[in-house]
This record gives C-alpha cells, sequence and structure tokens, in this order.
DNA sequence: TAATAATATGCAATAAATTGCATATAGTGT
DNA sequence: ACACTATATGCAATTTATTGCATATTATTA
C-alpha cells in the first residue's frame, strides 16, 4: 500500500490534482515510484473515503474541470505514524536479468540488442534525472535546505542510473563480436 | 508473467522442485528475481497445465515427496519466443525513498534509523552475492563459459548493492548529527 | 480535413501478488 | 516436553496492478 503513503507524500509537498501526480510519477520521482493514472485515480478515491486526503473542484476554460487534492490533519497524522515504522525493502524483479540469464538459448545479437536498447532507455532517464540536479543546483541558497531530503533521494537515482549504464557498456562489449 | 518465464528459465537450466526454486529466488537469484512460495507454486501449477513444464514425483525418506519439474519442448519453445521479444524495462518502487522524500515531516533521526537498518540488510546482500562471484571465480577454466551470461546477471547485482551502499554512507553522513 | 497528442477523469474485467492458514515429518535447541 | 527451524506442498481470501475501454475538449501536425 505504499502507493498512498507515496500519494500522501506528494501531496503534504504539494496539492497537485489527479493528473498532475501522474505526471510527476512519469518523471519527476518517477525514479522512486511509478504508478498508472488507473492507479492513481483508484487510490486517490479510496484516500478521499478514508478522510486521508480531500479535494476541491478548480474550474477551467477549455479543459475538463481538476480535482485539487489535499492532505487532511487525519492523513498527515496517518503519514507521519508510517514515516516512522519499518518498511520491507524493496523487491527487484528484473526481465532483462531474467533475458540475460537465459540468453545462452538464443544468440548472442538477440540479447545485445535488447540490452543496447534499454541502454539508451536508462540514458535518457539519466539525463532527465540530471536536469533536475541542475534546476537544484540553481535554486536560491535559502531554498535548497527545503530540498535536502528529496535531493538525497534524486541523488540515488542519478547514481543508480550511473551504476546501471556502466554494468550495461560492460555487458555491451562482452556479447559485442570481436 | 515474467515470474512464468524466470521459472522457466531456471527449470531449463536444472530441473527442480517448486521448494529449491524457492531456495534460489531468495538467495541464488534474488538480486533479480524475488517471489514467495505461494506465487510459485501456483505458476508451476499453470504452467503444467499449459504444457510449458512437466514433473515426476521423488520419493524421500523422512521428508515430503518432491515433485521435479522439467521443461518440455513446448515450454523451450514458449521461452525461446519470449528471450526474442521486446521486453518492459522494470518499474522501481522503492518505499524507503518515499520515506526519506518525505522525511522532513519527522525528525533526521528517525530517518536515519531506517536507513541504517537497509544498510545492513544490503551489506549482507551484497556479501551473499560476492561468496557466489567466489564460487564462479574458483571454477575449472572449462566450465566458466557456461555461466558467462549468468556470471554477468550477478555482476548487476553487485554493483547495484555497491551503489546502493555508497549511496547510503551518504544519506547517513548527512543526516547524523555533527 | 482528419488524425493525433495533450489535458483530465473514471469504470470494469482480469491477472498477479500478498496474507493467512493448513498439513506432515524430522531434527535441534531450551 | 515444547518450541522452533527446515523440508515440502498447497488452498482461499483479499488486495494491488494491469489491460482495455470510455468520455470530453483544445491544440497541433500531417
Amino acid at each position: 500500500m505504499s502507493l498512498q503513503h507515496s500519494l500522501l507524500v506528494l501531496l503534504a509537498e504539494q496539492p497537485s490534482s489527479g493528473y498532475e501526480l501522474s505526471q510527476k510519477f512519469k518523471s519527476g520521482v518517477g525514479y522512486f515510484w511509478k504508478a498508472s493514472h488507473q492507479q492513481i485515480y483508484t487510490q486517490l478515491k479510496k484516500l478521499t473515503e478514508d478522510g486521508l486526503i480531500d479535494f476541491e473542484e478548480e474550474q477551467q476554460e477549455g479543459k475538463p474541470d481538476k480535482k485539487i487534492y489535499k492532505v487532511t490533519a487525519q492523513g498527515m497524522a496517518g503519514l507521519k505514524t508510517w514515516l516512522s515504522s519499518e518498511i520491507k525493502p524493496s523487491k527487484t524483479n528484473d526481465a532483462l536479468l531474467v533475458m540475460i540469464y537465459g540468453g545462452r538459448y538464443v544468440g548472442d545479437d538477440v540479447i545485445l540488442k535488447e540490452v543496447r536498447r534499454h541502454r539508451d532507455i536508462h540514458q535518457k532517464g539519466l539525463e532527465k534525472l540530471l536536469a533536475i540536479e541542475s534546476l537544484y543546483f540553481n535554486l536560491d541558497d535559502e531554498l535548497k535546505p527545503q530540498y535536502r531530503l528529496p535531493y538525497l533521494t534524486l541523488k540515488r537515482g542519478i547514481r543508480g542510473e550511473q551504476s546501471w549504464l556502466e554494468w550495461a557498456d560492460e555487458v555491451i562489449a562482452e556479447l559485442s563480436p570481436q
């Protein structure tokens, strides 16, 4: 149920619509959480029913109305409880590694192609994260302390991608003919 | 449905029982796939019904009987098709990062404690992987080529944990008083 | 002009994962 | 004696996630 906690954390930082949260999961904080819009809308509904968040409808011209959600006092209390609890380490399910592991049943070229494809995706992911990092660097010194902890998580995203790319380059070298 | 493919890859390498597969996910290849025993038994049943694997019952003294599963010709064909397909990059859902991101709502000490706890878990994980690596290093040179691709995946596990630990040490330094 | 992308939200069916329970035997520790 | 761990398999209920569909408007692109 950590999707709920992710939503609470993001909404505590900044009241948002489901669509905006969906965008954040796609780019901004996608390095630590990913969720489809269907999942997000479902959980927002549940959180509202449970009184942990509420919303105000915002009329817009041209576009459909937005529901701007914000965390309630009860939601804030629940969030704090969760933040003080023990959480299970995240489990890894990496299909690309499964593919490489079983690569002997197909040609190296088949695996190589897929690793290269994923390398490109990760490369683009890293570039996005570095762009976010430079926004942080260019921030006014008075504003930086506010983003101290989010920046630590961003570092994990960046280091993670860099480490992944280094490994991928080794794999590509190993699998490339000659 | 990549759990099914993980099972096929492991069974193609070595016919095994559900329990043995469960052990492999816990230690051996846990760095790229994790699954509970309930999930494994359910999927083994489905794979059997679909004719992708079959089993022979092995009687044991003292212990319950084992079902030794192996991949069928049809299963091998299915596996090869999957190995040649495009796979979606794995999505990350990292609750610890959510916690750090929202850390401003509790004290640094609360976050620090949980990061330290996770650091210990990852440290032990790395040690296990390094132990597996040394088994590979000590392998007869004639046997090494057989494990070339699995070893590449092991490297990802090792690098991943090392990168994680480096980051965690930075976080711990940042959050520790003074 | 027609198609597509972007904004904005949601339902319903299915698939997958988690949680809790159940069974059975052997060995080890307290 | 009693609890716990390891081996070995499984069902059932619930929760989560995925896939497919649906709606409505504006702006952009071919």
